[in-house]
DNA sequence: TCCATGATAGGAACACGTTCCAGTTCGTCC
DNA sequence: GGACGAACTGGAACGTGTTCCTATCATGGA
């Protein structure tokens, strides 16, 4: 569905295509970055982008189909900064707590795009599948390069592991982002989880 | 500030006022199990209760907080039914998957219900923590029993331990309720990770 | 009993996500 | 170059959450 109702990244389409697809997810990203969840409005975003209102929709098919795509492209953007460095820690879990870490303090250090970004993910539904579940994707394999750097088949417990330290630490996040949580208690409640599941 | 805007369970009020409460919520439930959150309408809420559109704002300041108090109150009522009678189960974590497999059911029974109250309680923001805080509440008593049935002061590990157990039950529900997990991964989910956490 | 005051009814008005449409532009095939 | 269809523009229109206003109603004090 994603390629009939939706341009998105790999869909060839023209120049000016993928030009206006950036336009509107920079513009998506800026808007968020400054007043969050709100203040992506349709209409602001197609002003922004330079692009009419019908033409947004055209491309993205809601609001949170947006949020959600544009979360996608900031996380893969931070995934392949450091895909190529080694994650410092000697244990298995203070590797896993680096990178949850680093990760949270990134999108810590702009609340607003975490707080949008956060909002949309939680109120997709089915048909934003596609978008979260890449998302998804990249998370577990952040993760599981933390737990076995350098190595190839990961256990079906090393899954459910990272499985468990996703959800911890989603939940950890909307805490944050709704205000329930301090900064500092979701790095203490992410790493605690970490050291309970992963023992030491 | 519950206690100034909105007119809560506590809040003696006139009889009448308790009344108009509760039919709010009445109507509020019932709009939910039919047709999820879409179906609450405020205009619709208000009609059901026979109430005016305002009074409907005078009593919850929000859709959300509407949504959030009505889970509270479902909640309160389940927790309540099931408080007196054993949980089964031989171990800690045969207990904990009995009570969350129980649970779940429930909601499971009333999808529509369930979409509803996840959505709020996922779109809610600093403003409703007093009535998401309740929820909680309730969750981390519920499963603290669970783990050391007729037993006083659970340990930090025991606190940390039900939060994380939580946050996977709270992942879950939201991936079934947005349709990306079946209710049948949902449960298995929960199951893998009590096992991994008590690890039995 | 009558009045003052706050709560409620009824409904208009506004904001923003979403849909839709008429006209224009762009890309492609002859 | 011309014709055709797809994509884009600009903007109107609609639905629903939220706010606001006025008239009516209920209640407690004089």
């Amino acid at each position: 569905m994603s390629a009939t109702n939706s341009l998105n990244a790999e869909d060839l389409g023209s120049a000016a295509q993928r030009d206006r697809r950036k336009r509107i997810l920079d513009a998506t990203i800026d808007l968020a970055s400054k007043g969050g969840f709100d203040a992506v409005q349709m209409r602001a975003v197609a002003d922004q982008a330079d692009v009419a209102l019908g033409t947004l929709y055209r491309y993205f098919p809601s609001k949170i189909h947006l949020l959600v795509s544009a979360l996608g492209r900031e996380f893969e953007r931070t995934e392949a900064a450091r895909r190529d460095v080694e994650i410092p820690g000697d244990t298995a879990s203070e590797r896993v707590i680096n990178v949850l870490k680093g990760t949270t303090r990134g999108l810590q250090s702009s609340p607003h795009l975490t707080e949008a970004l956060t909002r949309a993910f939680m109120f997709a539904d089915a048909s934003v599948q596609a978008e979260i579940h890449q998302v998804g994707m990249l998370l577990s394999t952040m993760l599981t390069r933390a737990m076995h750097p350098g190595q190839s088949e990961p256990t079906d417990d090393d899954v459910a592991i990272t499985r468990i330290i996703g959800d911890v630490w989603l939940a950890a996040l909307v805490g944050w982002v709704t205000g329930r949580m301090t900064a500092a208690e979701t790095g203490a409640q992410i790493e605690r989880a970490v050291h309970l599941i992963l023992r030491d």
